[in-house]
DNA sequence: AAATCTACCTAACGTTTGTTAGAATTTTAC
DNA sequence: GTAAAATTCTAACAAACGTTAGGTAGATTT
C-alpha cells in the first residue's frame, strides 16, 4: 500500500472508531475481529500490534464515554449557576454527545454487559456514581425551590430515558446539519435507524 | 430427577423463559447453548428436541413480544374512547408488559440485532408498523384538539423512550407488589438493575 | 551501507461455538 | 408386563472464534 505512515495512536483511533460503528450495528458478540479487520483493510492478527484484545477495545470505548460524562458533570457542578441551568446544560451535553459520538454512546449503552468481570464492576460503579450525583443535583434543585417536589429518582430516570431517543432519531447529514436542525426542527427528520416498543 | 412429566410445550416455554432471563443478563452473544442448558439442568444437545436452533429461540421471544404489542394496539384502535384515553391505555400496557414479561421485553429491545437476516427485516417492518400507527393515533389526537399541536414523531419517540426506564427500575418483589406500588409510589424503589448515561 | 524499528503479513494454535447422530433411558399406552 | 413413544444422554463434528508466533517489506536511524 502507498498510504503514508501514520503513528500508532492514529491507527488505534481508527480501530476504535470502526469498532464502535460495527458494535452498534451488529452488537459486540456479533462482530468478529475478522469483520473489524476487513473493514479496516487489514488482517485480524495485524490489529494486535495496536491493541491488546477484543475486550480491551470495548473497555476503551465504554470508559472513554463514561469519563466524558463524569468529567462534564464535574464541570457543571462547580459552575455558579442555578440548578435549572445546570440541568439544562447537562441535557444539552447528553444530546451533543449522542450527535458527536453516536456509535460510542450506543455501544456504551448497549454492550457494557460484555465487559470483563472486573471492568464490569468498575463500570457499574462509575455509572452509579454519575446517577447518584445527578440525583443529588435534582434534589438540590427541589430544595432550592427551583423544581417541583417530584421524586428525584423518578425524575432522574425519566430524564435520562427520554434523552435516549436522540440516539435512535439522529442520523448524521453530510453537511449543514445545524442549518436543518435549526430551521426545520422536525421536517428534516429521517425515519429512525432503530427504535423500540 | 423426580419431577413430574411436562409435555413438550411446557418444556419449550421453560427454555424460552430461561433463555430470556439469560439473554437479558449476559446478552445473546454472551450466552451459549451450554450455559442455557446448564441453567435448565440438562445437556445442550437435549434442547434440540424442543427447539430448532439458537436463532429460533431469539426469534420466538422477539416476535412474541412484537405481536403482543401490535395486537394490543389493534384492540385499542377499535375502542370507542377519546384519543387521550387510548394513549393512556397504551402507556399502561407498556408498563404492564415490562413488569410481567420483563426479560422478554428487554431482550426484544436489546438483542433484536442478532436476528437472522430475513427475520430481522420482518421484525423491523413490524416495529415500523407499530410506530406508524401509534404516530397516527397521536396525530388524530391533535387533530381532534385533545392534544397540543406538538410534532407527532417527536412525541412518539419521547413517550416510548421515557417509558423505557421502567425496564431498568422495576425489580420483582416476591409478593404484594401491588400494595407497595400503590401505597408508597416511590419509597419502595430499589436501586436500578442497570441504567444508562 | 548496515542496523534497527515500524507495521503489517501468513500460518496456525487451542477453545468454544452451535449442532447432529445415535444410543440409552424414562414415560405412556395397551 | 411389554411395546411404543417421548425425552434426554454421550460423543463428536465442522466451523468460527480470539489470539500467538514468527517472518517480511519498507521506512528510519546510525
Amino acid at each position: 500500500m502507498a498510504t503514508i505512515t501514520k503513528n500508532k495512536t492514529e491507527k488505534l483511533d481508527q480501530i476504535l472508531k470502526e469498532a464502535a460503528r460495527l458494535f452498534r450495528q451488529k452488537g459486540f458478540g456479533g462482530t468478529s475481529m475478522r469483520d473489524l479487520a476487513a473493514q479496516l483493510g487489514m488482517e485480524a492478527a495485524s490489529m494486535y500490534y495496536h491493541i491488546g484484545s477484543k475486550d480491551e477495545i470495548l473497555e476503551k470505548i465504554c470508559f472513554e464515554v463514561a469519563n466524558n460524562y463524569l468529567d462534564h458533570l464535574e464541570e457543571i457542578e462547580i459552575q455558579e449557576t442555578t440548578h435549572i441551568d445546570k440541568l439544562k446544560e447537562l441535557i444539552r451535553f447528553h444530546v451533543r454527545m449522542m450527535i458527536v459520538n453516536g456509535p460510542e454512546v450506543s455501544v456504551t449503552n448497549h454492550d457494557w454487559k460484555y465487559l470483563t468481570k472486573e471492568k464490569l464492576t468498575t463500570f457499574k460503579e462509575l455509572r452509579k456514581l454519575y446517577e447518584t450525583r445527578l440525583e443529588t443535583l435534582i434534589s438540590a434543585g427541589i430544595q432550592a425551590g427551583e423544581l417541583a417536589a417530584v421524586n428525584p429518582q423518578v425524575a432522574l430516570f425519566t430524564i435520562l430515558s427520554s434523552l435516549r431517543w436522540v440516539e435512535y432519531w439522529w442520523k448524521p447529514q453530510r453537511s449543514a446539519w445545524r442549518y436543518r436542525f435549526r430551521r426545520r426542527p422536525w421536517k428534516g427528520t429521517r425515519h429512525a435507524r432503530n427504535a423500540h416498543w
